[in-house]
RNA sequence: GGCCCGUUGGUCAAGAGGUCAAGACACCGCCCUUUCACGGCGGAAUCAUGGGUUCAAUUCCCGUACGGGUCACCA
């Protein structure tokens, strides 16, 4: 078999070499230990929690070492492109905050390794298919489907493995010049098989994450080119790695099964393999056992859901980070005003299991975040999310700027901030009763059992009779304890604990009363200082429905 | 089924051939407190399992179980 023929008749109108690629895709001139990573994910309109987190690995390896961190389409299937989906990834990765220094925009490229999307690389693939195809390293196969297929079940029935080699490629391989000249007269439809050679020997590859991986080398005729002449996803991640310069391929663990389909290529190609980083995958607790993060049964795997629910994008890379890199969180008590950017990331402190993600864990986060946050940050962001997820929020918030974000300042600011606010959409609840539109709806805590009735009602006209909005918190709250004094209620909580039976009830449940009376709930902030945020008219008209 | 990866408390996890086996979230109790929150103190709770190697193994090796992945002209 003369294979420059073959070549040429398989590929007629590619007249580029592998070096001309080579010299248009130089070597990138960065500091030495950059890192060149990127994200690939394919564009199905679904995107999720794993490409966040692997996206955030190769952003912080590549912006931590002066790097580059581009993303690539991977568009190789055409029955599973969906449009609008580049920009769904593009939308979803803005708004957590990653970004890319080039890669696929959403009408082209930027950056001058492109293009970046697979599907537009097929000039560049076949440039390197014919280069394997002349040195009699891969061979056009005319297999259709039903007879695949039909080996397939002969292999099960057997108990062999399953796939095209040995003797099953025999067909195919022995096919001579003029037979497959004839093939492609009559337009038959191929693919192009990659052609295996194997030795029996043991591959080895040194991944940063999970150390030493040994498994048998590659011994498949495996699908270089599909029979649209679009490359299957082993064939373009080795050339656009190649191409593209990335030092670091991260990519979910999946993958190391099809490792020596790479490895398998990068040496036949003789270029040095990027370092692999294959990430455990995430997990969930179902019924108490762990599995796979599920599409359609776990709404928290799609990214969407966290933008839906409002959970703010520090609070999500905070978790993830904390998942990511066990030493996160320590770090994080030892400096909790720095930015997560600052933690210095590092591939060696991954775990090799999959993550369990903890959405309880992850609201913890998200009120820390949320506690450090000036007023001003949270009104924006809060208002932000409600323009397009609560409008009828977003109207209150629009009418009552000043009392809202009044509000958003309790407790705030201070050495330990309070913690009330979670998500957005859970700031919607925990804020309702700061506006009367809203205070209606709220389903109130019951009163204290402590104060019956009659003690009820006297406590809210003894209370009106003597309240002054100019009084300061101290004066305010001098007047609670007189009252409560009055009432036969002890001032300290610990003296009604000690002799409950020379007391009605407690300080506390006085000012359980005021709390539920004014928010509706027995857990909200500082009386006095709602009160202040609400103005004295609310304040009196809330308390004079049970006096 | 073949091949591969994994398994430390409920969860995330640190850890080293000899430790009282960190820490965080959640939980429970107590304290502080005008509620809640915060904070403080304390508690319960873990090395999947069976064999080896060793003076000593949760840590190293082998087997088993369990979980996961993969075996496409999908990524």
């Amino acid at each position: 078999m003369n294979y420059t023929e073959l070549a040429e008749l398989l590929f007629p109108d590619v007249t580029a070499t592998p070096a001309d690629m080579e010299a248009k895709f130089p070597q990138r001139d960065l500091p030495e230990g950059a890192f060149v990573t990127r994200i690939g994910p394919s564009p199905t309109g679904f995107i999720h929690l794993g490409n966040l987190y692997n996206a955030i690995i190769g952003e912080r390896l590549a912006h931590q070492s002066g790097g580059v961190f581009y993303l690539r389409i991977e568009d190789t299937d055409d029955k599973r492109r969906v449009d609008g989906a580049v920009e769904t990834i593009l939308n979803a990765m803005d708004y957590f905050g990653v970004h890319f220094d080039e890669g696929a925009t959403a009408d082209g490229d930027s950056g001058s390794y492109g293009p970046y999307r697979q599907s537009e690389r097929k000039a560049i693939y076949h440039v390197f298919a014919k280069q394997l195809v002349q040195e009699g390293k891969a061979y056009p196969c005319f297999l259709t489907a039903e007879e695949v297929d039909a080996i397939r079940a002969q292999q099960t029935a057997n108990k062999e493995d399953p796939g095209i080699y040995g003797k099953y490629a025999e067909k195919s391989r022995s096919l001579t010049i003029e037979q497959i000249s004839a093939n492609i007269a009559a337009g038959l439809p191929y693919v192009l098989r990659y052609k295996a050679a194997p030795t029996g020997k043991t591959i080895c590859v040194e991944d940063a994450i999970r150390g030493k991986l040994e498994m048998p080398e590659n011994g498949m005729d495996f699908v270089l080119l599909k029979s649209d002449g679009i490359p299957t996803y082993h064939f373009a991640h080795v050339i656009d790695d190649h191409l593209m310069r990335s030092t670091h391929v991260i990519r979910g663990e999946e993958w190391i099964s099809s490792l020596p389909m790479h490895v398998e290529l990068f040496k036949v190609f003789g270029w040095t393999q990027p370092v692999y980083c294959h990430t455990a995958t995430l997990m969930k607790l179902d019924e108490g056992s762990k599995r796979k993060l599920s599409k359609r049964k776990d709404p928290e795997l799609a990214l969407a859901y966290y933008q839906q629910e409002g959970i703010c994008r520090e609070a999500v890379w905070e978790f993830l980070l904390t998942i990511l890199n066990s030493n996160y969180e320590e770090w994080r008590i030892a400096d909790p005003v720095s930015s997560y950017l600052d933690f210095p990331y590092s591939l060696g402190k991954m775990s090799h299991s999959g993550a369990l993600v903890d959405l309880d864990k992850m609201r913890s986060i998200a009120k820390d975040v949320i506690s450090r946050m000036t007023a001003q940050e949270v009104f924006d962001n809060w208002k932000e999310w409600c323009e397009t997820y609560a409008p009828d929020q977003a109207a209150l918030i629009a009418k009552y700027p000043e009392r809202t974000l009044a509000a958003l300042n309790i407790g705030r600011g201070v050495p330990k901030p309070r913690r009330d606010l979670e998500t957005w959409k859970q700031a919607c609840d925990f804020m309702a009763f700061y506006y009367d539109e809203t205070f209606a709806d709220i389903a109130a805590d019951p009163m204290p059992e402590e104060a019956d009735e009659a003690t009820r009602k006297t406590f809210f006209q003894m209370y009106l009779d003597r309240y002054d909005h100019a009084d300061d918190s101290a004066v305010w709250f001098d007047k609670v304890k007189a009252i409560t004094a009055e009432l036969g209620f002890a001032v300290k909580p610990k003296d009604y604990k000690k002799n409950p039976d020379q007391f009605k009830g407690s300080i506390v449940h006085i000012t359980n009363m005021l709390r539920i009376a004014l928010t509706g709930h027995a857990n909200a902030p500082d009386i006095w200082e709602v009160s202040h945020v609400l103005g004295e008219d609310i304040t009196r008209a809330r308390l004079s429905k049970w006096a």
